[in-house]
DNA sequence: TTTACTGCAAACATTTTGCAGATGT
DNA sequence: ACATCTGCAAAATGTTTGCAGTAAA
């Protein structure tokens, strides 16, 4: 999983400083179990950092999404969400749309799914995504149950 | 598939009247045969009608993209790029990544697969988005040949 | 001393909004 | 007359950049 010495560790390997601001950013996304956004992750940052900038979020940000220790994905509602995830292994995203939990899935046999469509199409295939969206467990049970949110 | 007046029907079908500036609009869009941006559509639609205001094309775009027209999607370089499609059945989209021009994929066997996710996960999968990017037919011969794009 | 890191404010690109006037019914 | 549509300019959003100061190697 991706403890805060992990996440420091990928700024290290990618030759940046483990500083005190990247080690409460690695802390914070590390605690992460959902999307975040830049702004919410700024606000969580100074409430132990108050005069913490923007743009350092910003920049950190960058570097681990270019790591793939967090990656960038588009909600259904159009807003952006960083969600942490693992690096090691191609794999995409299942987000809850109630709670905004997610879980990674791995790339299985959606690589040859994928390696057909590209034969079938003549198309070299660089890279794919795939996004799912829907009601995890709990908030399906807690909706049976009578509904209200997280 | 989508010719101009499909599209016109669109806006009709959604309440709003097929103007001038919709039917040029349409006629564009129908006519899109890779990803394009907002201001590149602004652009081609001013040299037909100068004075056309920035906000039609995005109040258009918004329009036919709620009515699943064209669907905006990000390209891997983080720039996004509206495209045209079938609105009458879920598909996804392969693009090329050296001259743009895309293909719809049938969701065929992908559907299975994303139950499967569901049922394994034991989320209510609402919905999901799948994109491929590659190397078109073409742009992998021109490349063998020596390369230069386009 | 040299390089990396940081906050700040300004710059940016993109998209949205409010409004007064034009247009169509 | 009435509602819809339009262009414009301003605002909002989300992100990036330049810079001068600070901290670390």
């Amino acid at each position: 999983m991706s403890t805060p010495e992990r996440i420091l560790d990928a700024f290290r390997r990618a030759g940046y400083q483990p500083t005190p601001n990247r080690r409460l950013v690695a802390d914070l996304v590390a605690g992460m179990h959902e999307p975040f956004s830049a702004a919410g992750l700024l606000e969580l940052a100074r409430r132990r950092q108050p005069g913490l900038g923007r743009a350092t979020i910003f920049r950190a940000l960058e570097v681990l999404s270019s790591l793939s220790v967090v990656e960038r994905l588009v909600l259904p509602d159009a807003s952006v969400g960083y969600v942490v995830c693992d690096p090691d292994e191609h794999h995409h995203h299942l987000v809850c749309s109630r709670c905004g939990r997610g879980v990674d899935i791995a790339d299985g046999e959606l690589a040859g799914l994928v390696d057909e469509i590209g034969r079938r199409h003549g198309y070299r295939i660089q890279s794919h995504r795939l996004e799912l969206f829907g009601v995890c467990p709990a908030c399906v049970k807690s909706e049976a149950a009578g509904g209200g949110e997280a």
